[in-house]
DNA sequence: CAATAGATTGCATTCGAATGCAATAGTGCT
DNA sequence: AGCACTATTGCATTCGAATGCAATCTATTG
């Protein structure tokens, strides 16, 4: 062992802190052998000295580390993470797509799971199918858990619980097998944002909706409908996109061209999308917003509130989502054998600027 | 090795595919030894049969194929790391403040470095401090090369290049250490761009920059006060922000805030700063862009193009750059003793609808 | 001063895959 | 069939840190 390098002919004795400084070979990292060797301890005592709670003696502390800091040693994660089978790594699935909403949420995750003493692996996801080669490579890094804002497939979801990943569903779920998820639940103030619409006098409601596979998508439409139910009123318009602000403009388009009955109020299924009609009316199809049509929407993001927008919305807690999501994470990644959770978090009304009564 | 598990009391030939099924214990991953043992083959056989280009014969490849897949086995990225001293991660550093330059960077290089099998290690930095951490986390991973489009103190850098560990500097240099960077140098498009603003008319021209510290900053300060210096014009105000909307806003009230001689054109350092100003002129200061003051800057963020905005903008070509940084990582993970290498990139003006002739 | 519990330390092994080297199998040719 | 090569395969070791266990040291108590 440690025979590495040729030995500076040390005497055989317990040489204490001798002119043991090993030549280090430029661009060869320091191990904790070398840490022990300067030192005159063994590797073990090393490996003790960087576990926190480990029993070491100040005496062994103080020789330990005054030889690691001249030798730049830190612990290698990966050595680390082989023995002890935990990576220290968590997968991040998020949209590539141009959704602002991703990178808030990937920022504050990766602030979060830094807290816990954990690194991001990121992966942008566009499409169920790149599920599989994304959950193979979270696979091979041993990861000690997949936090995902975007697609999963079951099938690869079903393959990392098998394996007693921990996997937290960011925002979204399966209806029918029950997994760890952080949700937003707007329920409450889609009814609050109706009813206001509706006393600002609208009947003729317009709908955007993301893919018929979005799960949030389908959740926050059917929110609306049931909302409007309430009163006795149905869509009168709907249209769809895939979360992005292009899509968003040509759903507008699809409203608006009817000849008679355009809606006077339109919601979107996200921020992002709202962006796209809002000013789709405005600089293309030179209608006022709110005054001809309102718009309101999801999310909350940051964008959307720029003066140029200030789109009534529903946001969600995203800090204290990502706090979920992590908490969610360790907690599993101590005790795998938990069952799953569900935390739920409300939404918040944010009143912009971006509705209006109805036009006569 | 390979005697954890109870054995399934297995004869001592060398049973060619015998009944060695071994009733993969839940959670746990199958390694190359059980893959090696359900094949009837040893362990480095399995390892060369994952490995491109090693040589195996066909009938081998087969048996251990059927076997890994029975078993659902995939390498050990971690093992593999320890002995081949290559992680195939790469540390990404990006500024976490609401900048929508960065996610864009962000997801085309993970997109970029996943075609070439490498994989993102997020890290959000946003002071010289945080750089420290964020670089022993790097090098405890072992990661095979850091792009940063961040900050990242000269002390920090130099401990990399020390260890031997590719660097590549995305948009950023420091001007008297030569280091691999990726830059768009957007010299001529400023010209261009002061040119037209000079054509329509303007002569007070403001500034808005980043932080002094910045280089990105200065150097396009600089720029601009060049091509203004060339049609004997000099800057009129400035005033400074953080690459962020609400620094933007804040920027412009103190550059109009001037009772007489407030600039007719202001230019932004980057598009998001850009952005605030126009908010807050058109919906604080009620002013008009661009028929009261022409706004320009610098970037090309796709944010920046939405109808509310479309501003002129000098844009960096951010898919080749990230291209390049990427190929500069790789082709220096390879060879490690390649000198630096600076990759300077065209930026492109892009016409939008912020600039116009001077109010009288 | 001896005895004993408790705190430190070192030894030896382990994690899972890659690889140099030696052994073996396979091929082509005369 | 015999020989010379080349293509495959297996053996044994290595990467660097963590950890159970045994050995040693320290402190406390009678």
């Amino acid at each position: 062992m440690a025979s590495n390098q040729q030995k500076p002919k040390q005497p055989d004795g317990v040489g204490i802190d001798a002119e043991n400084v090993v030549p280090l070979i430029k661009g060869r990292r320091a191990t904790s052998y070398d840490v022990a060797r300067l030192a005159g301890v063994s590797q073990s005592a090393v490996s003790r000295c960087f576990k926190p709670g480990a029993s070491v003696s100040q005496k062994m502390r103080d020789k330990v580390m005054k030889a690691a800091e001249q030798l730049e040693y830190q612990p290698n994660a990966i050595a680390r993470g082989l023995i002890t089978q935990r990576s220290n790594l968590v997968a991040v699935l998020v949209s590539g797509k141009l959704n602002l909403y991703y990178p808030e949420v990937l920022f504050r995750l990766t602030e979060e799971l830094s807290r816990e003493g954990l690194r991001v692996l990121l992966f942008t996801v566009d499409s169920e199918e790149e599920t599989e080669d994304v959950v193979e490579q979270a696979w091979q890094f041993q990861v000690d858990g997949v936090i995902s804002a975007s697609h999963l497939s079951r099938a690869q979801y079903e393959k990392l619980a098998k394996r007693e990943i921990p996997v937290v569903f960011f925002n979204r779920y399966f209806s029918d097998t029950p997994t760890n998820v952080v949700y937003c639940d707007p329920d409450a103030q889609v009814r609050e944002l109706i009813d206001r619409l509706v006393e600002f006098g609208h009947k003729r409601f317009g709908l955007v909706r993301g893919p018929e596979a979005n799960m949030v998508s389908r959740e926050r439409a059917r929110m609306v409908e049931e909302a409007l139910a309430d009163h006795s009123l149905s869509l009168k318009a709907q249209a769809s996109g895939d979360f992005t602000y292009e899509s968003g403009a040509s759903a507008l388009q699809a409203l608006m061209s009817v000849k008679v009955g355009a809606p006077s109020a339109v919601i979107c299924v996200n921020d992002m999308m709202a962006m796209g009609c809002m000013d789709e009316a405005r600089h293309v199809m030179e209608l006022d917003v709110p005054e001809d049509v309102s718009i309101a929407s999801f999310d909350g993001i940051g964008t959307a509130q720029f003066s140029s927008y200030e789109i009534t919305t529903i946001r969600q807690p995203i800090g204290r989502m990502c706090e979920a999501a992590v908490d969610l994470i360790t907690s599993r990644a101590e005790k795998p054998n938990q069952s799953n959770e569900k935390r739920v978090f409300e939404g918040a009304l944010i009143a912009g600027s971006s509705i209006a009564s109805a036009p006569d």
